[in-house]
DNA sequence: TTTTATTAAATTGTTGACAATTTCATCACA
DNA sequence: TGTGATGAAATTGTCAACAATTTAATAAAA
């Protein structure tokens, strides 16, 4: 997505992130610096400050003077990051409703119909959509007037999001509905109803956690 | 208050976090590396991660090759500060109602019973007071249930709360005030109404801010 | 056999030197 | 006088070696 890689630290970042989220380095599995600065071709010095910033988005648990691992994601941590998710992103919809321009507001409600579009033409494919509900929620708490909100959702909470491997996306009910539901919310924000906006959105996140918990239960963990 | 430095960086780190706190690193003032180093007589090496670590925290802020600055609480960043406060601990409130065990309600409401009357012997002396609405708040939020949740709050709100100068302390009138208000969540709490619960936290800390903004106004920027 | 010291190996924390980049002052030129 | 190029100083980024700490492996004792 973005390229910004300006320094070495930055540039392993990046990299150690994505193979965090990716699965290549597994959950729970031990990090030792020097063989990670070895196969980056690094010396420790960049690399533990790489380390660090991944400590400081949840990604990786360090002890010190011990052991640095990556995070395990577990029911537990999962619920307090939707519940995480259905605080913050709810009140996102709330300043934006009061914040938004008129334009930015028309942007949104462009995005949407894209996302009916791409439904539409690829049946329910819900690899288009999974990543339309990213670009929606993404787009309103970006745009909702607060930094320190969209910052933290940005770099703490959808980090740990992606590490979920249940995905509401796999439900292909829940595609039509989620449309449904990003449709009213925008109903709202367009009416400038603060409290509406962010009451829909808190029942729509807590919808998709209804969903994961449900998969859960007849999956099992993972 | 904790004495967790094990390590070099961890120490600078709190030293450091006390000094831009406590004013002694004045906001917007430029950081450099060599000179901090050798003021508290580390090497460079941990100096930067404790400098990381603020800047996590938004204590400072940093861009890549070029200058390090402690951080400028303006009155914008002090609205967004206020408004995470407000949806924050809201949620932290409901879940608390939601979660917490009797014998933590009860803690709670020997708490409280402790702040009256240190309000009642020193006649509204403000500080204590003070103290005590911090003690509240922590209390309620590190007890809801959710790390994240209360991570986010003593690590990246409160610090920033710290430095704004202006304070609803010093309007002698809130103290009372407050303790009905915090009166009011403990009862929301203590019935397990965590709707009502976080309606009125909601409340409280929105009273808090419009006074700021009130003294904000009359006595000019800070 | 189990438990507890003792010691070696592995790993993290720290340092000072070196490289790359940016910033700022100086000077040439229009 | 103002503007842009040039180079020196300051500052950050990176590295490799050293120190401190933890982990484990081994041996001694109950």
């Amino acid at each position: 997505m973005r390229e910004s890689s300006s320094t070495l630290s930055t540039s392993v970042f990046d990299q150690i992130k994505n193979e965090i989220i990716g699965g290549q380095l597994p959950q729970g599995s031990k990090i030792v610096e020097t063989e990670l600065a070895k196969k980056f071709n690094i010396s420790r010095g960049p690399l533990r400050e790489a380390l660090h910033k991944l400590e400081n988005i949840n990604l990786i648990v360090k002890k010190p003077h011990s052991s640095t691992q990556v995070v395990t994601v577990d029911f537990e941590l999962m619920k307090q990051v939707y519940q995480m998710r259905i605080v913050m992103e709810g009140y996102a919809a709330r300043l934006a409703a009061e914040n938004m321009t008129d334009k930015e507001i028309q942007g949104l409600k462009d995005l949407l119909n894209t996302h009916q579009d791409s439904i539409e033409n690829a049946g329910g494919e819900s690899y288009i959509q999974k990543e339309g509900d990213v670009d929606f929620h993404y787009y309103i708490f970006s745009k909702c007037g607060n930094e320190l909100l969209a910052n933290y959702l940005e770099s703490k909470v959808y980090q740990l999001v992606r590490m979920c491997r249940i995905r509401t996306s796999t439900m292909k009910d829940r595609v039509a509905l989620a449309y449904n539901e990003h449709s009213k919310i925008v109903d709202a924000i367009s009416n400038r109803d603060g409290e509406f906006a962010e009451m829909l959105m808190r029942k729509h996140i807590s919808g998709a956690w209804e969903t994961i918990m449900k998969l859960q239960e007849t999956q099992g963990d993972s």
